[in-house]
DNA sequence: AATACGTGGCC
DNA sequence: TGGCCAAGTAT
């Protein structure tokens, strides 16, 4: 339970740091004066989103609603629209709750603070440390799976980290952490860009890796995974797979649309109906009157 | 602590 | 071909 700083962890700072102010990808969102809310929405739509399928909507969402409060004043049904196939719509049901938030609480600004960050929907502890982190610059272990990842190798020798975020994996992180404040901010983004880039999962470029010469997994000769199996997501056949289907519908649809365009999307009736009546409790359908369905208003 | 929650690209 | 993987959160 030691919170020591990590001698080990001190030894990679530096040619970490150096490899990012070199490989650093230019990011829309990593711009100078990008500003917090740039963050928080890129923050929003990567969780679980590859960077590559993000960009667009990215873009078109922030020309949108280049504020909290622009987002806030629309219908959160526009903001499901403008998720489009990012996955996980729920998050843009978040997001859009997470700026009227921001609106009625902080005066229209993305907090700075951990604590009121996290009190956001769809804000855990990666998401309010990586924007006090990236946003404000602030000192905070902010953990995600590249991190854990970078970590698992590079500390504590193991292929892969462990199947879920662990409190050992926080501790780990955070007495890896730069002691001054703005070395740490810029030590977050780098070991999560070199897991990104370079210590990935299936296939790490470790030729390519600033502190191949002092990873404990390489120094241990790179074995192989041995922990146990992970668990594959299936997917066909779900009701994820439907949920995703009714959605694609109604996201098309400038109109509410009737139950009956609802009914061509999938053949079994009784996942289908479970499908719509879970997508309506989770606030992502509208029903109205006489069979009809839209986004929420 | 498990499980639900989208979508698509890669090897 | 198909399992694996992608800057997680909420319950």
């Amino acid at each position: 339970m030691s919170d020591s700083p990590l001698p080990l962890a001190s030894a990679l700072h530096e040619p970490v740091l150096h490899w990012y102010s070199e490989n650093a990808r230019t990011l829309p969102w990593r711009q100078p004066g990008a500003g917090a809310w740039a963050v928080m929405v890129s923050e929003f739509m990567l969780q679980q989103t590859p960077v590559a399928r993000v960009l667009p909507a990215y873009k078109l969402w922030m020309e949108r609603w280049p504020r909290p409060a622009d987002l806030a004043a629309d219908p959160p049904g526009e903001a499901v629209r403008a998720w489009d196939r990012l996955g996980y719509p729920r998050r843009a049901l978040r997001l859009h709750a997470a700026a009227r938030a921001i609106v009625e609480r902080h005066d229209g600004v993305v907090p700075d603070d951990h604590a009121a960050l996290l009190a956001l929907p769809g804000v855990g502890s990666y998401t309010a440390a990586a924007i006090a982190s990236f946003a404000y610059g602030q000192r905070h272990a902010v953990v995600d799976t590249n991190v854990r990842r970078v970590f698992a190798r590079a500390l504590t020798g193991t292929a892969q980290p462990s199947i879920s975020p662990t409190a050992a994996d926080q501790r780990l992180a955070v007495r890896a952490l730069p002691e001054d404040e703005p070395t740490a901010a810029r030590w977050a983004v780098a070991t999560m860009e070199l897991g990104a880039l370079v210590c990935t999962a299936r296939i790490p470029r470790c030729s390519e890796c600033p502190i191949r010469s002092r990873c404990a997994w390489v120094l241990a000769g790179s074995p192989p995974y041995d922990g146990p199996p992970r668990k594959g997501q299936t997917y066909e056949g779900t009701d994820r797979q439907v949920r995703g289907r009714l959605l694609a519908v109604l996201r098309a649809a400038a109109e509410p649309v009737p139950k009956t365009a609802l009914d061509a999307c999938w053949p079994d009736q009784a996942q289908r109906e479970r499908a719509l009546d879970g997508l309506v409790a989770d606030g992502l359908v509208d029903p109205l009157p006489r069979n009809h369905y839209r986004l929420p208003a």
